[in-house]
DNA sequence: CCTTGTCATGCAAACGTTTGCAGAGAAACA
DNA sequence: TGTTTCTCTGCAAACGTTTGCATGACAAGG
């Protein structure tokens, strides 16, 4: 580890003046294609790389976004940081992780630890408080995924259609007593999920009940798994696949069959085709939400905070083999 | 998003010198605690920040670590970006991640980018060919985790003490008939379980067959399921849980009984219990072995590179639901 | 040949910190 | 009271870029 080389040194090594290397790099355009080749070859000689840090300090841009989910070891979260990292990426910028953990407090503490760093912040499914967010947004450049806050700049999954379609095929399929298993309370995708599940019910007169899976761990759903048959439901809407995930082993352990004693549908669809049998859930283009807060977060267009925008994505059901008809008793 | 105040504007403000405001972060000792209090009140009251570009920049040092994994998605480790994530933030550093997907060329490249950036980079998995890595490893600092490359300062999760217990005690339950089902080629773990799994079967003269799962993923290894038993083997172990899952899901389909037909083994423990059966595996001190890498990294006793340490956490045997004695035919 | 314009490069200031050095008091000592 | 030591604070240079402005060379147009 060599002290690297400087955009001076490299300039007196070729007998030009900083500002022209410098420009070998940001503006080519402006000098003659063959000092900028010249330079470029004495920088890759050398191994020279740019430093970030004074090049941030001479912007004023960062050259990086923060991220920050509130647990990386859900599945739900990794593939939407790598949609988020390869977009930064094709932007030319890095990105800054953090955890918090499922912690409101330690949410807000990195925001403000690491928005003044950034170009921007993405925090997905935030569990801070919407009066905070508000604020927090009118502060920072903030782009908020799944979570619906006015005022803010959001992009969200919208599972509302999609649980409708559900309700519409269990129903077809002959259900008539229904159960949602909800997530984290803090989470807004919960409150919309379970809204949905609970309206779209109603209309179909279905018979809805609901339980919450506290932490929206495995383990909590595969224990509330008992009382969900116990009180004869047929069919179980799971806030996401990990409780989906969790019924269906409490069920295994229980040999009640799934579909044939129990439908159940997920959300997410983070477990792909890995539970036996795969699991029918509700998916969304991760990708191109992230790729939205991302593009949000990187034109400048808007030098201060973000707009007040409200996409949404709306996700579709996926049947595989959790959904059957109810068996007769 | 007013721009933010910067030391000099806190510094007149209050009639001292930018210095004094400065050592009121870094240095306070050197200061009457009277004049500390009242910079910190006023940094307080203005919403100051320390731009750590500028202070970057002035020191030298990054105030950041970077991390590159290979697939953030696979569950292995996102627990271990958690842990090296929280050890960092003690120790005042930011984290960048990035995911390399498997790819050498661009896991280079990022190393490559990075480097210069951070105090130094935490390379997990890496899929760079040794001398690659041994190269690297003498121009940046980096801190290898689960490869074992001589000249490097590496952190391993060695798998094969657990492993000869885990034959051991298939051996002792009667099985005869081991197979082993490998990951990634370019991962050393692999080739390190893989070895160990042979040895260990010739002393105990148990029949050894060895498969792959090219990539590695859940699919791969369910598409294998029927050939393993269909070889005969009445006990398999797997490179990884996602792997031991796969196969797991391929015998559900084929209505292979686990344990009863065959017994399988895991390795990293990265699914709970969130298997039916719950699935035995081998489990790692992750969050240790974490710790020891960054701190490696921020311990800035070595100013250049990092010494050519060699650090190894022994795995241990978690016996679950899924072995038992072979079936007797 | 002079003017005007264009193109490529250089100069120097600025970005916001940190830190070695120096200086002003005040306290301690003789 | 004079000297020394200590404690606290300020000055100014440095970190490695970027970029507005100025300049010189050269080509084109008259």
């Amino acid at each position: 580890m060599i002290p690297r080389p400087t955009i001076t040194q490299l300039a007196a090594q070729l007998g030009v003046s900083p500002s022209t290397v410098s420009r070998a790099f940001t503006r080519p355009d402006l000098l003659r294609t063959d000092t900028v080749d010249r330079v470029l070859a004495a920088a890759q000689a050398v191994g020279y790389v740019p430093n970030n840090h004074a090049r941030a300090l001479s912007t004023g841009k960062a050259g990086a976004i923060g991220l920050i989910v509130p647990d990386i070891a859900n599945p739900f979260f990794p593939p939407l940081i790598r949609a988020a990292q390869n977009h930064a990426t094709a932007a030319g910028l890095a990105v800054f992780l953090a955890d918090s953990d499922e912690n409101p407090d330690r949410e807000e503490r990195l925001i403000i630890a690491m928005a003044p760093q950034v170009e921007g912040l993405l925090v997905v499914s935030s569990r801070l408080p919407s009066s905070r967010l508000r604020d927090l947004s009118g502060r920072y450049r903030l782009a908020l995924v799944n979570r619906d806050v006015g005022g803010t700049f959001r992009v969200l999954l919208d599972a509302t259609s999609a649980i409708h379609a559900a309700l519409s095929h269990l129903a077809g399929l002959g259900h008539t007593r229904i159960a949602y298993v909800g997530g984290p309370e803090r989470s807004w995708s919960n409150r919309q999920r379970r809204a949905a599940v609970e309206k779209r019910s109603r209309e179909l007169g279905l018979h809805f009940m609901s339980y919450s899976a506290g932490p929206g761990t495995y383990e909590a759903a595969k224990a509330l798994s008992r009382t969900v048959v116990g009180n004869g439901a047929t069919a179980v809407i799971a806030f996401d696949d990990v409780l989906a995930h969790g019924l269906m082993g409490g069920f295994a352990e229980e040999k009640v069959d799934v579909p044939g004693d129990v439908s159940i549908i997920g959300c997410d669809d983070a477990l792909a085709t890995t539970t036996f049998p795969p699991l029918s859930t509700i998916s969304f283009r991760v990708d191109e939400a992230a790729a939205e807060a991302v593009h949000a977060l990187t034109a400048h267009s808007s030098p201060g905070t973000l707009p007040a925008t409200r996409v949404a994505f709306e996700g579709s059901l996926v049947l595989r083999g959790t959904t059957s008809t109810p068996r007769r008793d």
